[in-house]
RNA sequence: GGGCCUAUAGCUUAAUGGAUAGAGUGCAGGGCUCCGGACCCUGAUGUGAGGGUUCGAUUCCCUCUAGGCCCA
């Protein structure tokens, strides 16, 4: 695919050259794209387009002059001669290019040949990755705005790792500050309580039932921690954190996604890097004192105001830590950074990135991405989502309800940027009829017609042995099977494009256009026929697409049964 | 008041500035004696409003309207 796409680039580049040498010295991208229509072609560039305002000629003109150049170019490569059957011109200005059988007969075999690695590629070049998300601040259990996260979080790491990346997910454990401050004195009150001590929760306290259950889960001695202070403070945080935090990871292990690194901020502060890198920063002159506090100068990096580090109570600033994390991260060498962050956290990109400028570190190695939220409803109407009220509903409950698989595919179908309204009543009633039992049918079915197959004698295992002809294979093929051929060999590239964007969605609308190519083809051509070649040939395909289907769907993170 | 995101069919949504705006669901109708009917086929319904840039705008820019989030 890489190779085939290069060598059209640069068989567009030279005929460009030869057909138009006064346009030297003008820089022209040539873009190469997939056709949304096979009647089009496979692949189209918008060459032309660009000329005209060069040239000042008709597209008509253009395309007389530069096509046969093209043609010419393309005859004189030695593979594209063999690749490409077909180039046209369309109006309003296309170069179109159709792959020719033998090509497409070839990545059929690559497909077969490669299996589980098909789609895969080493672009990558092992370089690391740390991907951070979800980190969700330990007060309460996750809610389905984070499960969105980790859904995109993990289905990326999978599709980097596939392409040749290291990559390492971590979650932030926000384990100081104000709201663990109202954690702690929540769930103190709620362990007094266990005494017939008439408290009442702090206004802004946490009022869901599991800190109920954390506190039962005490032994109850009535002269302990029986006031408020320091030491209480410290027991509860860290107890009401760390029981958060096992019921964290059983919902995200229930969700079928695991973390590398848990990072807490308390640890940053306590092995004094927060402490170094106000220091750190404090000798680079960046940092200034002002009413007590102390101040960075993010104003120096693109951010409208400076921000203070340390209180001046003495206490460091939540971005403090952050900075001394990123610090941290960059530390550790990593070649790219993703942070997944929720909208609420968008105002704090420019002041993290100053900060990071001001350190010194590559702010282009840092990526931050912003899904946007993921607002519950149930029977059309909103579900209030508040961890403080105790009114929301956990991930682990929406797991429950609908299944890991469809919750994923719910997450993973919408873009990043696009809110997502997720209607539960909605979701099971549709259950019958889900997108995602669209997939996995017509894995099923392909796995069916392998067992029906292996009866009459073919069997799809030894199937890439058999085919030791490959143009016995082509010819046995028909312009409906090329058709499904043709979408099966841009899966490799949607993989990279799904990376290039990080945006999981585009594999996810490719598979499901795979689905409704196989499940027609399907219903419209028998398989496995009583001519032996023509079964062999057109099995091959389907196991194709099921090798396809199944490399997709793992990346994504959602099963694929056997049987349904 | 300032910033970010969003607006596409009744609903949920797709379309790296490209060709006839593509699906699912819902609605109206049709299809297995045959490899799995959780499927297939046919039909109607469309880019929030107004400007601009461009050969070409759902996509980029400006104004407005509506929703979400953040900051003050």
């Amino acid at each position: 695919m890489d190779i085939l796409y290069s060598e059209i680039k640069s068989c567009l580049e030279n005929s460009l050259k030869s057909s138009f040498p006064q346009l030297r010295d003008i820089a022209l991208e040539i873009e190469l794209m997939f056709c949304r229509e096979f009647s089009y072609g496979d692949l189209y560039s918008n060459i032309l387009f660009k000329l005209t305002p060069h040239l000042k000629k008709p597209v008509e003109e253009i395309e007389k002059i530069f096509l046969p150049k093209l043609k010419m170019e393309i005859d004189n490569n030695r593979n594209l001669k063999k690749w490409i059957k077909q180039i046209d011109f369309k109006l309003p200005g296309f170069v179109n290019f159709f792959l020719s059988e033998e090509y497409l007969g070839r990545r059929l075999w690559d497909c077969l040949k490669e299996k589980e690695r098909f789609g895969s590629s080493d672009i990558g070049k092992g370089s690391s990755v740390l991907l951070e998300f979800v980190s969700a601040n330990p007060t309460g259990p996750l809610g389905i705005a984070h499960g969105r996260q980790a859904a995109i979080g993990d289905a990326l790491a999978n599709i980097l790792n596939f392409l040749g990346y290291r990559v390492e997910r971590e979650y932030y454990i926000n384990d100081e500050g104000v709201q663990m401050e109202n954690l702690a004195k929540s769930l103190w009150i709620r362990y007094r309580q266990n005494f017939g001590e008439n408290r009442e929760l702090p206004e802004n306290g946490y009022r869901g039932e599991y800190l109920l259950e954390i506190a039962r889960k005490l032994p109850l001695i009535k002269e302990k921690f029986s006031d408020w202070n320091r030491e209480t403070h410290l027991f509860f945080s860290q107890f009401g954190c760390q029981e958060i935090l096992k019921m964290i990871k059983e919902d995200l292990a229930s969700f079928g996604v695991s973390f590398d690194h848990w990072i807490a901020q308390s640890f940053l502060i306590d092995s004094g890097k927060v402490n170094e890198v106000t220091e750190f920063l404090k000798g680079k002159g960046f940092i200034y004192e002002k009413e007590g506090a102390l101040w960075l100068k993010s104003t120096l990096f693109g951010d409208d105001k400076d921000r203070v580090v340390v209180k001046a109570d003495g206490e460091f600033t939540y971005i403090a830590s952050d900075i001394a994390y990123h610090k941290d991260k960059y530390e550790r060498g990593f070649d790219l950074l993703i942070n997944l962050w929720g909208p609420d956290h968008h105002g704090y990109i420019p002041r993290l990135l100053a900060a990071v400028e001001a350190l010194g570190y590559d702010v282009k190695k840092l990526k931050i991405l912003i899904v946007q939220l993921a607002t519950l409803y149930r029977d059309g109407k909103l579900v209030p989502m508040s961890t403080r009220a105790g009114t929301f509903i956990t991930l682990e409950e929406v797991v429950k309800e609908i299944g890991k698989d469809v919750a994923r595919f719910f997450f993973l179908s919408r873009r990043r940027d696009s809110h997502l309204d997720f209607d539960i009543t909605l979701a099971k009633k549709e259950s019958a009829d889900n997108p995602v039992y669209y997939l996995q049918y017509a894995y099923a079915r392909i796995n069916s017609l392998k067992n029906y197959a292996r009866d009459k004698g073919i069997d799809g295992e030894q199937l890439i042995d058999k085919i030791s002809d490959l143009r016995l294979l082509i010819s046995q093929l028909g312009e409906e099977e090329f058709k499904l051929i043709r979408l099966l060999q841009q899966f490799p590239h949607i993989i990279q494009e799904t990376a290039h964007n990080l945006e999981p969605n585009i594999l996810i609308v490719y598979l499901q256009t795979l689905a409704k190519y196989f499940h027609h083809y399907y219903s419209h051509y028998r398989v496995i026929d009583t001519d032996l070649e023509k079964s062999y040939a057109r099995i091959a395909v389907a196991l194709a697409i099921g090798i396809v289907l199944r490399n997709g769907l793992k990346l994504l993170g959602i099963s694929l049964p056997e049987k349904m």
